[in-house]
RNA sequence: CGGGGAGUGGCGCAGCCUGGUAGCGCACGUGCUUUGGGUGCACGAGGUCGGGGGUUCGAAUCCCCCCUCCCCGACCA
């Protein structure tokens, strides 16, 4: 798995020279198979591998790291939103999962359902929790009483479980990492501008800011809505081979849940109403779209601000003077605030370390050489361009500094230019399905309609979110009849 | 659940048809060598061959039963 010539072919292997193939990468190329080079960045960069059980996945502290930096700027922009992190519990009654029809339809296939505890058979078995809608709102309608309480913002952060047909690391796991925030408000308009702000000033800032990976914004078609929504916005990203992959959404969930679970408040003028409900979630899948929108050939690319490590120092061979400069640089990177990683390995070879880190996604490299030092230089390498430069010891720190500042909007302008040789405007379903086949297609949603999505659908193409032809997002006037379709293939 | 495939050192596989007590690559350990893009050489450690039963002087190999996993068709953060 790790090497792409230790294939099944036993005989090739033995016949086969000791050198392999010159200046290929350790990976599969992209282009040659996109699944395959995922999972081999997932595996080399040391990000995650399968759990025992089928679906679940052990994220290693590579991956972990990336995962923690991407929570960090969700979580301090959820609380800038003015919610609040709390905790729910894992197990859910059973009943508890029925009360809302459209929801438990959803759910229902999704459910592992706890039916022995203590040694013996439970009475009432218990849901292993796939989302917290249920047991949040059972709370929410003892917490509200009165307009007062309104409106009410909960986080909470935690795994959650679903029974999944074809489970793909950091994509598609039986049990993974989220957050979900819940809210309840007085008034439609109020739930639906928070729904939206938690959109724009949460999700797709975190994104695009940290993660530096673009994203279209709207809302999803019927066929595509949450499971007791009302209305279901989303982050649309594009990702290396021109599949869409949905990396946030934010429900209204109007009064369903509210009508479920009896959370009703009486308003100032003593009048009892039922609570405008919203939901939204980010995951792990993040650290998938991640590694899908910005890796290369040559592994994953980090955007500095995720990256747990931000600069490795290199000693390119054993050498003291090699050695002094190396650590001296370390230390002057560090005290300027970079986290920085000094490599003195002596036992690994050079180029197995640089291939390494570069598997990694580490932002920068500094190599300490003798060659460069006997004339005050190092070689200072720049990870998502791939360029080297030879610089003075005295300027590594500004080098260095200026890498950081740029990379993650580089990265950013790389990934949208990809995006934009990739989408089209069209005008028909048959030329979305061509475009989309590969990239986004851009169709009026009149030209689609719901037996438009149904042929999409046929051939493996959904419509990811409705927008404004400007990629603005839908007012509440607008009618989906003068919206545009985003048309892709999914993960 | 329907169809196809696989279980053999940590990982990936060969061996099975034509029974004779297990091998290769990677990884691992030790030593030397090398280190400016996955160094090279030598030596070494490591396996209840998924489980159970049967046939046989002898089973990874043949027969029966069971278990597990993977891939393809009914979905999503």
């Amino acid at each position: 798995m790790t090497d792409a010539d230790a294939t099944s072919d036993g005989t090739r292997a033995a016949a086969r020279p000791a050198a392999r193939p010159a200046a290929k990468g350790a990976l599969t190329s992209r282009a040659e198979d996109f699944p395959r080079w995922y999972q081999e960045v997932v595996a080399l960069a040391e990000l995650a591998e399968n759990g025992p059980v089928r679906g679940t996945m052990v994220i290693r502290p590579w991956g972990y790291e990336i995962w923690e930096r991407l929570q960090a700027a969700v979580d301090e922009r959820i609380k800038a939103a003015g919610a609040h992190n709390a905790y729910f519990p894992l197990f859910i009654p059973e009943a508890f999962m029925r009360l809302e029809a459209e929801h438990v339809e959803g759910f229902d296939p999704e459910l592992w359902v706890v039916t022995h505890g203590g040694g013996r058979q439970l009475e009432e078995p218990v849901v292993v929790r796939p989302t917290s809608e249920t047991v949040i709102n059972h709370f929410f309608a003892k917490w509200i009483q009165s307009h007062r309480d309104l409106p009410l913002l909960v986080n909470q952060w935690c795994n959650v479980v679903r029974w999944e047909l074809r489970p793909r690391l950091f994509l598609r796991t039986t049990e993974f990492l989220w957050q979900e925030g819940h809210t309840a408000h007085a008034d439609e308009a109020d739930a639906r501008a928070y729904a939206l702000r938690i959109l724009t000033d949460v999700y797709r800032d975190a994104i695009e800011e940290v993660a530096a990976v673009p994203v279209l914004v709207g809302h999803k078609t019927a066929r595509e809505r949450f499971a007791g929504a009302m209305r279901t916005w989303t982050c649309e990203a594009m990702m290396g081979d021109g599949k869409a992959l949905q990396m946030g959404t934010s429900h209204e969930l109007g009064q369903n849940f509210a009508k479920a679970f009896g959370i009703q408040y009486s308003d100032a003028t003593g009048a009892l109403r039922y609570v405008w409900q919203t939901s939204w979630g980010v995951s792990t899948r993040l650290v998938g779209a991640l590694i899908m929108a910005h890796g290369d050939d040559f592994g994953l690319r980090l955007p500095p601000a995720l990256a747990p490590v931000e600069v490795v120092v290199l000693c390119v061979r054993e050498d003291e003077a090699v050695c002094r400069a190396a650590s001296a640089l370390t230390d002057e990177l560090r005290r300027a605030g970079r986290r920085v990683h000094l490599d003195a390995r002596t036992d690994t070879g050079f180029g197995r370390r640089t291939v390494d880190w570069e598997l990694k996604g580490v932002p920068v490299r500094v190599e300490v050489g003798p060659r460069d030092l006997a004339e005050g230089k190092v070689t200072v390498v720049t990870r998502h361009l791939r360029t080297k430069e030879a610089v003075a010891l005295a300027g590594v720190a500004g080098a260095v500094e200026r890498i950081c500042a740029s990379a993650g909007r580089e990265l950013r302008d790389e990934a949208l230019a990809f995006r934009e040789t990739r989408t089209a405007t069209v005008g028909s379903l048959a030329e979305a399905a061509e475009v989309g086949a590969a990239g986004f297609a851009r169709v009026p949603w009149r030209e689609v309609g719901e037996t438009g999505e149904l042929q999409l659908a046929a051939q493996a193409l959904t419509v990811r979110c409705l927008q404004r032809s400007d990629g603005g997002l839908a007012a509440a006037g607008d009618a989906d009849d003068a919206l545009v379709a985003v048309v892709g293939r999914s993960y």
